[in-house]
RNA sequence: CGUGGGGUAGAGCAGCCUGGUAGCUCGUUUGGCUCAUAACCAAAAGGUCGUAGGUUCAAAUCCUACCCCCACAACCA
């Protein structure tokens, strides 16, 4: 029994639960379930990104402390995921004691590739932010949120040497032994990688005081990278413990966005502790309201329990995995949802499952299943590949097919002129192959799957309450 | 002269690498069927493949130029 590891990202606590994480969330756990359903043992991390400045300042906004304000989040997440069927096994927190330890030694550990420099450039105090030079130009030096003009600041950071990992990285993402998909961000990264500066990795304490300490300089925090980054390997025990029955992990789901840092600054941080990369780095789009990114501004937002309540949590799956693809932007409305609901899973699944079980069931039929099923090799190539959104297609085909032999082999006749042998060869054939196709159904819409093995398990009944109702 | 992706039937997309009758899903129209959640099956209509040139016996596919849309653009996760 071969060990997998899944990751997904760890989203920032500033927020409450959207859409695209849902997305991250169900892209692992499907990956997750398929492993498992392969028969191999697997671990799916979640976890929450809880430290720097914004979650400081907004904390103090609602006059809470930082530590109660993300351990509401945390939980919210974590409810969160759990309404979306993903069954993670690790659970990690950035304000986690024992992570913070850990980071601490992760950063001793990578200190040969470490160094103290001034950074200096335009800063604006309304922001609370540096601004890039061209972003300066393109202001002419004076910050339109706040009207002031931006000021010169130098601080000290202490910075990671990407340059010292570069060529490996590089030949990493070549060669695929990182596997970067899909394959357009890969040249991407590529590109970026090249450009990559050395990458800042702390902030003095009077910028930012909710982090993990720099170990040895008491006048640095940590910023974000080696913080968040590591989480993928401390909630496994490192550096203490022994993390090579499950590192390097099987994939690592990001979304776009922060693909780059995954790509470029997490495989630097491995090298530089002396671990392998991950096998593979799958970056999925975002998901768009008509076409339109999400936005609170213009109120075009998605909220992804409602999409849940308004017909389940497999029709939700259902959508997100199918019609949503697996690497690129996607559109989400409520009108293709209405549609992929009522004509694929009512009409197609739910309709091809009442048929077959009233048949089998009008005629007595002793049907005896399989003891096992053979997945075809399309399904499991596509599988491998991560190309769920395929996949799901794949096992769609199959049960369109059914449909079309039923009207084809017309059980009903075979019924009404007694040719019941026929009949019985035919009704089981057809069972059958329902049944493997929901078998290949397995990591998508574990619901599902489980009522409808439960319809052919035994005396077949049609189900009462159909499978989704309209 | 920033980088990347894209422009193919009413909508959403595949095909382009490795040129050779333009395809899939939904929608529309018509027909069939009755096992089924007014579901299912079949057939038809619908496209000068962004524009203009070029290469070729032959271009959605290769080359050149241009137009349009979108995403990202050094620490805003």
């Amino acid at each position: 029994m071969a060990k997998k590891y899944i990751t997904t990202a760890i989203p920032y606590m500033n927020g409450n639960p959207h859409i695209g994480h849902a997305m991250d969330y169900c892209l692992a756990d499907v990956c997750s379930r398929y492993y498992k359903m392969l028969g191999d043992e697997v671990r799916l991390q979640a976890g929450t990104d809880e430290h720097g400045n914004k979650i400081f300042l907004k904390a103090k906004d609602s006059g809470v402390d930082a530590q109660v304000f993300v351990d509401e989040k945390t939980d919210s997440f974590k409810a969160f995921i759990k309404k979306l069927g993903v069954e993670y096994t690790d659970f990690v927190r950035t304000t986690d004691e024992l992570h913070m330890k850990r980071c601490q030694e992760i950063w001793k550990r990578l200190e040969d590739h470490i160094y103290l420099a001034k950074y200096n450039g335009w800063y604006c105090t309304g922001c609370e932010r540096y601004v890039t030079d061209k972003e300066y130009e393109e202001n002419n030096g004076v910050c339109p949120d706040h009207q002031k003009p931006y000021e010169k600041l130098e601080e000290e950071n202490y910075y990671l040497r990407i340059s010292d990992f570069r060529d490996e990285i590089r030949e990493a993402i070549e060669s695929d032994k990182m596997l970067i998909l899909p394959d357009y961000r890969k040249k991407e990264m590529l590109k970026l990688l090249e450009e990559s500066p050395d990458v800042s990795i702390s902030r003095p304490i009077s910028q930012l005081t909710w982090g993990v300490p720099v170990p040895g300089d008491d006048s640095q925090v940590m910023y974000v990278w080696i913080d968040a980054l590591s989480n993928y390997i401390t909630v496994l025990g490192y550096p203490e413990e022994d993390i090579s029955d499950w590192w390097p992990a099987r994939a690592q789901f990001v979304g776009k966005d922060i693909l780059r840092f995954h790509a470029i600054i997490w495989p630097a941080m491995l090298l530089g502790l002396g671990l392998p990369l991950p096998k593979a780095m799958i970056s999925h789009g975002m998901i768009l309201a008509n076409g339109q990114k999400m936005s609170k501004s213009i109120g075009n937002v998605v909220e992804p329990m409602e999409v849940v309540e308004k017909y389940g949590l497999d029709a939700f799956r259902y959508y997100f995995l199918r019609h949503v693809d697996t690497f690129a932007d996607s559109d989400f409305t409520w009108e293709k949802y209405d549609s992929a609901y009522n004509n694929e899973l009512a009409n197609d699944l739910g309709n091809l499952v009442q048929r077959l079980a009233t048949l089998a069931s009008k005629n007595r039929l002793a049907y005896q299943k399989p003891e096992s099923f053979v997945l075809p090799e399309e399904y499991t190539s596509l599988m491998n590949d991560f190309e769920y959104s395929k996949a799901f297609d794949f096992v769609w085909e199959k049960v369109q097919d059914l449909n079309k032999k039923i009207d084809d082999e017309k059980p009903w006749m075979l019924a009404k002129n007694g040719e019941t042998e026929k009949l019985e060869e035919c009704l089981s054939r057809l069972i059958d192959g329902l049944l493997l196709a929901n078998y290949m159904l397995t990591p998508f819409l574990p619901e599902t799957v489980q009522k409808i093995k439960n319809v052919f398990d035994g005396l077949i009944e049609p189900p009462k309450i159909p499978l989704f109702p309209k």
